[in-house]
DNA sequence: TTAGAAGCTGGAGTGCACTCCAGGTCAAGC
DNA sequence: GCTTGACCTGGAGTGCACTCCAGCTTCTAA
């Protein structure tokens, strides 16, 4: 089974300009081509750029992400290396995790000081209001 | 108590040029002078630095953060806005999260996996070494 | 009083990750 | 056989968030 480029762009939320981008500077391997020479991706393919999106969600750079996929090439001799760029990354991810907790208590202080201004505000109102009525 | 532009560049990890295009977009007030035209940062500059610092961690846009800086101009007036702004915020805080804990999943078994290849190739190195010693 | 450090301005340059475009090819349906 | 739409290429353009620079002024310390 194989896919034209815009059923991959389809499934995988990337742009077809994106996978065509992500080829020419080695992210993805190019794809074989029909007789028309356009791109028929394999569930390889498909799989791979899968997985690219996961870990672009992580936050890793594309220039990381061209490492990791040229590694790939030289199999299980790259698998010290490979480990490491993930080690790595979850490290950065746990760090953004816990940064990102610690942003929320800001926020959430934020959101209650407002709401507490904007109560009092609805109640002024309520007095002009009454005001209004028995004047 | 007033501050450098260096001193504030230090205590909040921004560059002074960065300090300075911050300004210029108008994120940050301009700061009062000295008698030479150098600016002088209050404790509520830098408490105001501080958060948008933290704001931007997670991962507010400088336009967005912009829109809020102005409407601060606009006191109790704006509050209803502002606390849009938060509450959006902390809903995309929240799914990043998520995302992110989403991710650990596939970097550890990425990890795991790469574990066990270097394990395997380990293994035949002793056998190897085995080998050579009885050869 | 003078050298050097720190700061100033307006504007240009950078790196990242796309995104768009002009002009061309190819296959399918009418 | 001709139109239409999907796809192709190389290269230019975009938006974001800085970052750097030249050329100037001002304070400080020897």
């Amino acid at each position: 089974m194989s896919f034209s480029i815009a059923e991959v762009a389809e499934s995988s939320g990337l742009s077809i300009d994106t996978l065509r981008y992500y080829e020419r500077i080695g992210l993805i391997d190019p794809p074989v081509r029909d007789s028309g020479g356009r791109r028929r991706y394999t569930d390889d393919d498909l799989r791979w750029i899968e997985f690219l999106n996961k870990i672009k969600l992580t936050g890793m750079s594309i220039k990381t992400m061209r490492e990791y996929a040229a590694l790939r090439k030289f199999g299980d001799a790259s698998a010290g290396r490979r480990k490491q760029i993930m080690l790595d990354q979850r490290t950065d991810v746990l760090s953004r995790i816990a940064e990102l907790q610690s942003c929320l208590d800001v926020l959430n202080y934020k959101i209650d000081n407002y709401q507490r201004v904007e109560d009092r505000l609805a109640e002024l109102r309520g007095d002009l209001t009454e005001q209004g009525a028995t004047a």
